[in-house]
DNA sequence: TAATATCGGTAACATATGTTACGCAGGAGA
DNA sequence: TCTCCTGCGTAACATATGTTACCGATATTA
């Protein structure tokens, strides 16, 4: 049943360090729920009970939700080897706080939570691993949180930039491409898209960074910093 | 060695679930460093080198980071039974991403991450549980910091608030108390205090919501949730 | 090639918000 | 009781930012 998904499911966070056979020994001890969904069915509801960790075997999938005035926002698109719900999995909630609906044809596969933490018969090797792997996905997603905290939290568009490019560059490399588009980047640090626009243009012009497109160089990293606070 | 500090330990989220036969066989498995510390000594420092999750077991302790311009903030408090370090111990990063304060002499064990995963001989029940709940706390922090993105990313003070206030609410209570004074709320909201104390007149000027002290009652739901957008 | 959509730079304008300052109330301590 | 300190409401003012609109560049499709 599983054996056609072997590759896919092998290439995820969730299986790393798991070999075929210890993959393999997993998913007869999960049980995972095998479902296939048309382009646009909906796959979770925001506010129903939770139903499991969602792994993406194949498609695409959407994790959004709905604002008061109606409409919908996409917060995140998954692709294959992608989990979704581990969050809501492990903690107090028991219903799901996003909405998740198939943007192409899909499968995805449920893992029940209990079951992930080794309350089988066999506990191997390949379930220490699992839970090690869950632990670790959790913990960058936690982190990664913070950093958007932070960006979120400076107080002025240029703080909110300087913030976020900071974060990006790496030792020695002062020329970096980010992984979004002007748009999307203005909606992550929470401003209009003609401000961060005109706030970029500013600091172009005072030398602090030069960029086009995604494509960024810092300049004069010091008063990068300063813009900080 | 441990013994005397049985009780409080029992106590933390850490070893729910646990009994006292089961705290002491995972002590002696996990074998924590024992430090204490004097009123201002730093406990961990931003950037060096991790040294394992910490726990509180007597005294107060502070999680700050530096600003640029040199002046420390403060990110949270810590009591006993609390515990820091746990998203930088299962994630990808091997360094603090906070500096540790001692507010008052202070006691902390210092437990060694891969020790909680069960690397040890004897798996027992106890070392499940402690998983189990290591996974609770990362996935609830998890949450929170999502919630937390949540009423940052609000683009007007009045929908950071409409947010935060919309989080507090139980169902069928339209009073309550936040848990923290003014001042506090508007760091948490990163707005500045007078900008606050400006809205949240404004809000009960219009009969949307009451407020004395930390004393909040909604008095129109509908019109909340219309100012998040 | 023309037609169309997407993306992003720019500008003008109104205003929400940051800034700064002052004053009052309540609590702590001498 | 007096003083000191903290917490918070309020106001005036300047400005950073949201809003709206327009335009050009580039990619996409017919």
């Amino acid at each position: 049943m599983y054996i056609e998904w072997i590759n896919v499911l092998s290439k995820s966070l969730i299986f790393k360090n798991i070999d075929e056979n210890g993959l393999n020994a997993m998913l007869h001890c999960l049980k995972p729920a095998k479902k296939l969904y048309n382009h646009r069915e909906i796959i979770a509801v925001n506010g129903s009970h939770f139903s499991g960790i969602g792994m993406i075997a194949s498609g695409k999938v959407a994790l959004t939700r709905e604002t008061f005035a109606g409409n919908r926002i996409i917060l995140d698109i998954l692709e294959p080897g992608d989990i979704f719900g581990e969050m809501v999995a492990f903690s107090n909630q028991s219903h799901w706080l996003v909405t998740v609906i198939a943007q192409e044809e899909s499968c995805v596969f449920f893992l029940p939570a209990d079951k992930v933490l080794g309350n089988c018969s066999n506990i191997c090797s390949a379930h220490s691993s699992l839970i090690m792997n869950m632990l670790n996905i959790l913990s960058n997603k936690a982190l990664h949180l913070s950093k958007t905290i932070e960006h979120l939290s400076a107080r002025t568009v240029r703080g909110k930039i300087s913030s976020y490019l900071l974060d990006q560059l790496q030792p020695e490399h002062y020329s970096f491409r980010v992984p979004m588009k002007c748009h999307e980047m203005a909606d992550y640090l929470g401003v209009p898209r003609p401000s961060l626009s005109r706030e970029l243009g500013n600091m172009k012009r005072e030398q602090i960074i030069d960029y086009s497109g995604s494509e960024f160089t810092i300049r004069d990293a010091l008063r990068l910093e300063q813009s900080l606070d």
